[in-house]
DNA sequence: TATTCGATATCGGAAGCCGATATAAGTTTT
DNA sequence: AAAACTTATATCGGCTTCCGATATCGAATA
């Protein structure tokens, strides 16, 4: 992946975003992710998963949906908040170039 | 610093953003991230510096500029390059979608 | 010349990264 | 029904990175 050092960051608020909105698991991450760019091997990923959790950024249960056993992730309020967080610092960091205070018009 | 394994990765992002305006240098830096709600010690951020020049990302130059040596950053075309990359990802991430097709207005 | 100050560099244990490999259970093939 | 394939998750091992604490270095001050 080009610019990994950069951009590996956004992973984790990319699974913590599509966590925020529906249960999601991991092999359908990875294939999303592969989506936007970023390719990782289940050896990274499922590590990612185990530690989002035990820092209490996701919870997980495990579901046996018809063919196959999956375990599904959904985000915590604090993995909600972390976002938020995130959120409001990338727009503090992109938007400092073109606005000075930070603080954007109204649309 | 809470929150440090999401928003960790602003902190590289940033440092080129602002190499990429006008020369910087380590304890300056240090003092700029800490306005933003990172703070970190000279112990994390110089080998950072070091690992974005080693990249590419970064071009540095020694100045003894009158009292003491310091040494200046500034950001490369590949670190711009990265740059630009990370600011689209994290449009795309966020959904923060720009009026048109990406291209911004002059000011 | 001893000391303080600003700035940068190094050290070392802990943690994360990531490709490759392994496990487990259902499904299809022969 | 045994073998082979599929889907999903887990683990292993080496390499690199993280980060607080500590050290170094030159210039100015006393």
């Amino acid at each position: 992946m080009k610019h990994r050092e950069l951009l590996s960051g956004f992973i984790r608020l990319h699974i913590l975003l599509h966590a925020a909105d529906e249960p999601i698991y991991g092999a359908w991450i990875i294939e999303e992710l592969a989506h936007h760019g970023y390719r990782l091997s289940p050896g990274t990923l499922y590590p990612m998963l185990h530690t989002l959790e035990k820092k209490g950024y996701l919870a997980s249960y495990e579901e046996r949906n018809g063919s196959t056993a999956r375990r599904y992730y959904r985000a915590t309020e604090l993995g909600r908040e972390g976002l938020a967080l995130a959120h409001r610092q990338a727009r503090e960091l992109f938007g400092e170039l073109v606005e000075g205070t930070g603080r954007e018009r109204s649309p």
